[in-house]
DNA sequence: CCTGCCACAATTGTCAACAATTTCGTCGAT
DNA sequence: ATCGACGAAATTGTTGACAATTGTGGCAGG
């Protein structure tokens, strides 16, 4: 199966190599992770991968039931919908804070990373698509001034990492965000806040609309 | 030191212990957590003893720094500040969002809880202060109607645990927080939304005063 | 043929020992 | 006397093995 490192040696490591399973859907939503299996393909020992696992939980990649192993994840509609909600609302308060005009070199720093983005929409390179959205938007983060809610929006992205792939896998959706993260940047240009929290926020609810639109059909939920 | 309980088995136990032990001050911010002693003194291994500072750690008690051990989470001014001010952006959405009138039986609920919660200052009982007042805003949270919300804002509370001892150690400060628990009971009986947002945020800042009056002099920040 | 019980397999939870790293005291040189 | 290097003690990180729990298939009884 997918990636086979070398020899991954720290929590982090394994951590952040299933987490990358999981966002890519190499590990789909209900598998299990067994710990004999997962150690034997790090090379390391079942204490590390139990640790990685305790660190995914708390992302909220994965859950643990007692005595009873780790599964990935499977959101309900319900449960993505208020996800998004809270989402929303730390966007706002991250959008209201951000400072404009903004610090010197920002704006080039962010049309950067736009146009790295666009080029990897282009190319249709999961892996830098995801990479570029990642970093543009742990700008305005890292921006609005209080680092509990830094932490906390950076939480909520990575639990709506498996989401987002929903709108990473269509691309029309990901074309409209191409022109949604320009328009941020314009809005930043211009100093025009109201726009900019407008767009920032609404910009968060395609890939909810996609992840709904995937999931019509489904009986159980 | 504290509290020797017989055999505590489970990591949630040994955590739990921890918190206790952090929160009402047996152990002091900047002590170190050293996992042989601590697992002498649960009669367990280093193991679940790991396993419950990594929980530790996801509560924002304690800070591990690899290869150095755990200390008990010392907050700065600046960090406490924020942490408020996140708590009543969140504050804010759970009283907006608090089912007006309420669930049948739970006014009567939150009555007795304040009852609860006015005897237990009256007897200046560390213990169950905590706990009334911990059960009192849970209510609140666990009705926001959003799954996330509700984690995010008891994982705030807990956060805040430490802060908070700054408030129940102070008589008036105690006292003032009684009042206020009435007027937030008031205010949902009379269905005032505008009153029971505006005094269930307020609530919050006594105890951030209290902290901030209690390191107003100190030198290293 | 279906249902409940029992033994076996698969998997997680726990433990004690070993290796690697950091911390702290001591000694020697300037 | 102060500073830096060295070495021992303290502490964390990692490993393999064992115990406890849960899931599963077969078998007897209705």
């Amino acid at each position: 199966m997918g990636s086979e490192e070398t020899a991954a040696r720290s929590v982090d490591q394994v951590a952040d190599a299933l987490r990358e399973d999981i966002v890519f859907g190499r590990l789909r939503p209900r598998e299990r992770l067994i710990e004999d299996e997962l150690s034997e393909r790090f090379g390391t020992s079942r204490h590390v991968v139990r640790a990685a696992m305790a660190t995914l939980e708390q992302l909220g990649l994965v859950v643990k039931r007692p005595n009873r192993g780790c599964i990935v994840k499977d959101f309900t509609v319900a449960e993505v919908t208020e996800l998004y909600d809270l989402r929303g609302v730390l966007q706002l308060e991250v959008a209201r804070r951000f400072p404009l005009p903004p610090p010197p070199g920002l704006e080039d720093e962010l049309r950067e990373l736009q146009q790295r983005y666009a080029q990897a929409v282009a190319d249709f390179d999961f892996r830098r698509i995801e990479a570029c959205d990642d970093a543009f938007h742990k700008v305005f983060f890292r921006h609005c001034g209080n680092r509990y809610i830094v932490e906390m929006a950076e939480l909520l992205w990575q639990r709506s990492a498996t989401i987002r792939t929903f709108a990473y896998g269509n691309r029309e959706v990901l074309a409209q965000s191409v022109v949604e993260h320009d328009q941020i940047c314009d809005a930043i240009g211009k100093c025009d806040r109201e726009r900019f929290v407008d767009v920032s926020v609404k910009h968060l609810f395609p890939a909810l609309v996609a992840f709904k639109e995937a999931h019509a059909g489904r009986w159980s939920e």
